[in-house]
DNA sequence: GCCAACGTTGGC
DNA sequence: GCCAACGTTGGC
C-alpha cells in the first residue's frame, strides 16, 4: 500500500465538502501538473491512504484522511470549455489529464499544522516541508505516515 | 497584499 | 535547445 498527501484550498474544496458528497466520495479533478498527474496515473492504487491537506488558508495543515476508491482515469473537466479547468490541448481521444476518485476516511480532531510538521526532524524529507515545493500531490513514506498519525 | 519559487510558454 | 517573460502556488 502507498501513502500520499493531497492539497486543496478549503475555500474551493475542503474536507467538509468531501464529507458532504454522496457516499463521501468525489473525483479529484483539476490537477494540471505533469508530476502530480503521473503519480495519479501510474502509482495511485485502490486502497491507498491519503492525507487531506488544507492549503492557502489561515491555518495550513493536515486535517484528515481519505482513500483511493478509483484509480486514474481521464479528467473530463479538461474537455468542458465552461469549466475553470478547461484545457483546449487535452483531446478527448487522447486525454492529457488524469484524476482519481477519493473517499473520506476520517477527520482529525485538530489540524496538524504545517508549522508543526516543519519542526519535526523526522519529517525533513517530506516534500511538503521542503523549500519551494508546490506539488499538490506527493508521496508519503510509511514511516512518515505513522509518525504523523502519532501527532494527532 | 506581498513575494519567492517554480512550471510553462514561446521567440529565437 | 536556450532562456526570458509570464502565470501560478501558497506561505506569511
Amino acid at each position: 500500500m502507498n501513502y500520499w498527501l493531497m492539497k486543496s484550498e478549503p475555500s474551493a474544496f475542503g474536507i467538509n465538502d468531501l464529507i458532504d458528497m454522496p457516499d463521501q466520495t468525489d473525483h479529484w479533478d483539476g490537477v494540471r501538473n505533469y508530476q502530480a498527474r503521473n503519480m495519479m496515473r501510474d502509482d495511485m492504487k485502490l486502497g491507498d491512504q491519503i492525507f487531506f491537506y488544507h492549503s492557502n488558508c489561515s491555518v495550513p495543515g493536515i486535517v484528515g484522511i481519505m482513500e483511493v476508491v478509483k484509480e486514474g482515469y481521464p479528467d473530463h473537466t479538461a474537455f468542458d470549455p465552461d469549466c475553470t479547468y478547461f484545457d483546449p490541448k487535452s483531446d478527448p481521444e487522447k486525454p492529457r489529464w488524469i484524476m482519481v476518485d477519493v473517499k473520506f476516511v476520517k477527520q482529525f480532531d485538530r489540524t496538524i499544522t504545517l508549522k508543526e510538521l516543519k519542526e519535526k526532524p523526522e519529517l525533513e524529507d517530506l516534500a511538503l516541508v521542503r523549500r519551494g515545493n508546490r506539488l499538490s500531490i506527493m508521496p508519503v513514506s510509511e514511516q512518515q505516515w505513522a509518525f504523523i498519525l502519532n501527532l494527532v
